[in-house]
DNA sequence: GTTAATGCAAAACTTTTGCAAATTG
DNA sequence: CAATTTGCAAAAGTTTTGCATTAAC
């Protein structure tokens, strides 16, 4: 059997050049301009929280990110610009098991899976290009239009296996 | 390239010899007795029409097929009964993208994955094997004892191509 | 000065629980 | 009759909206 290559997402992403959100501001101000929004002081401050994000923040936990460094913001400000900043291909919105939804960046940010830890909620993020090919060669099979796709697995972490916590 | 051997779930279901479900209901009684439940007319209607359905249905979907049948049956039975059938092994709980759960048979009812489309709804179910094969390995790969997995494509289906829906 | 954005509060939804009354074994 | 289940109603949680006020252009 020939070695599974898998590309670990938080390998990659620390060996990426950090731009501190410079590009996204740019896209997020340009996606405002074209839709006749706004710019303002609070949806800066909610992007900026977001972009430092690693991994999914629901909007209640962006909400108290955002709130922490102003506290003017409002939860409804929050949901509105995380439905924007989706709009403008910055933001990428799951839903896991727990129906709760959740955001995690988009730009230049490659399409991902996860691995779940049910015991402890630990998240590890990885690609395999052999999974994303059949993938679309179901989706072809059956004549669909492949717009995205969400995998989940599910399971116990190694530290719960140890600690019996599994 | 080899062809992709695809299991159209919905023609393996047409095959399969219909029990009407007579061995599910042994099942749940069998359940019940062992973690000391009682027996009632509610869990069983709501049963009867849970094993009814060819697709996932929801807590609400349920609740209103089994009160058609019997108005004095309430949500939190359903609700309940369906955390019971969960238990039992004969219900599998998956969420979408709707953040709604739902529930799918899973009493010699195999694993699958699901082929959305975003524009009408409809749903196939399939399975790959090589899929699977791929996701233990990446769970092996770190070290996690994978309990379950949810896959989801989303698209747009060749009927609403046609139809300019998408 | 128009127009859009904000924050609050309240509505809309799904999911979950407390409890008196009814049903089961 | 003792124990569990039921249906209701209400709580809890997330998501969504209406609206008077504030901020942006």
């Amino acid at each position: 059997m020939t070695p599974l290559r898998v590309l670990d997402i938080s390998e990659y992403k620390k060996l990426q050049k950090p731009t501190r959100g410079r590009e996204e501001k740019v896209v997020f101000r340009e996606h405002l301009k074209k839709v006749g929004a706004k710019h303002s002081h609070q949806r800066d401050v909610i992007l900026d929280e977001f972009l430092k994000q690693r991994s999914h923040v629901s909007a209640d936990d962006l909400y108290h990110k955002a709130r922490s460094r102003d506290p003017r913001i409002g939860f409804s400000t929050v949901f509105r610009t995380l439905k924007l900043l989706k709009d403008a291909g910055l933001a990428r919105e799951v839903v896991l098991a727990d129906g709760i939804s959740r955001f995690e960046q988009n730009y230049k940010h490659p399409h991902h899976d996860h691995l779940i830890c049910t015991s402890c909620n630990k998240t590890v993020e990885f690609f395999v290009s052999e999974i994303e090919d059949l993938q679309e060669r179901v989706a072809k099979k059956y004549h669909f239009r492949m717009k995205n796709h969400v995998m989940v697995l599910y399971g116990i972490c190694p530290d719960c296996l140890k600690s019996d916590r599994g």
